[in-house]
DNA sequence: ATTTCCGTTTACGTAAACGTCAATTAAAGC
DNA sequence: GCTTTAATTGACGTTTACGTAAACGGAAAT
């Protein structure tokens, strides 16, 4: 036994393999959701035979959709915005897009915030009167 | 002419009317999610013959549910917490099913700060290797 | 041999939040 | 009186991001 398939697997740092179901619980996304984003054109991981294998690089960009989602970017603007994370960092017109796409997240991001401090005041003053009215009735 | 109909709308501040593409203008919504907002119980405006005519109050509960998706909640949720809003302020546990969706809304939003500090940090350093491969071909 | 488990493919289903007609009505301006 | 203009109702269509079920394939355990 020269080499198990874990030694294989685990022996070089930076060609760690991993199947759908490793990913899909490390990440807690089903496997459905992982096949669908390769659909989509966002990962393109090796076979053996018909089985999925995935790359340290494939899981990074699954790391990366992940985080697109929380961003609430949609899985098509996920999909430019990664490509760009391999393309030649010489083009222009993709860093500009991505400015400002990020840009346009950071204001509603803001407005967010915002919302968010608006409503914990209200909050605050409703459950003030609530535990007003129970004392008032003791 | 003793009331004109602006001025019998406009008199009373509190008892200001308003008609749905009023509202549609004010918050750039269409008339057609505004109608949607009442088919899912979020709005009931009175009407003169069919026609809708909103109140201030009924103006509130529109911003409130604009508010609501901003943060990210689905109508349905919007509905239970608008309700609450009416709502005598005596029913404890309605006021912590609030206070626990509000909770888990803050986490979502600081997981999205971060998200976005991460992403930020790695646009930095993708513009300035762009910006190093430039000067590099000058 | 067969059950079990993981994985695959194909395809139809679903939920949310409206968009988009089409047909109708009603009011307002000229 | 006629025509824009605003509003209504009803119904079907749309998009995104998967869920779910069916049917099958190979490998491992019993």
């Amino acid at each position: 036994m020269l080499l198990s398939s874990e030694t294989a697997r685990k022996g070089d740092p930076a060609q760690e393999q991993f199947s759908i179901s490793e990913l899909s619980q490390e990440f807690d996304v089903t496997t459905r959701a992982i096949r669908f984003y390769e659909d989509e054109g966002l990962l393109e991981p090796h076979r053996q035979g018909r089985q999925r294998v995935y790359s340290s690089r494939d899981r990074v960009r699954l790391k990366l959709i992940l985080r697109g989602k929380r961003l609430g970017f949609s899985l098509s603007e996920i999909g430019d915005i990664i490509d760009m994370y391999d393309s030649e960092p010489g083009e222009v017109g993709q860093l500009q897009y991505f400015i400002e796409k990020i840009s346009v997240r950071r204001k509603t991001l803001k407005q967010q915030r915002d919302d968010i401090e608006v409503t914990l005041k209200e909050l605050d003053s409703i459950e003030k009167q609530c535990r007003k009215s129970m004392t008032h009735l003791d």
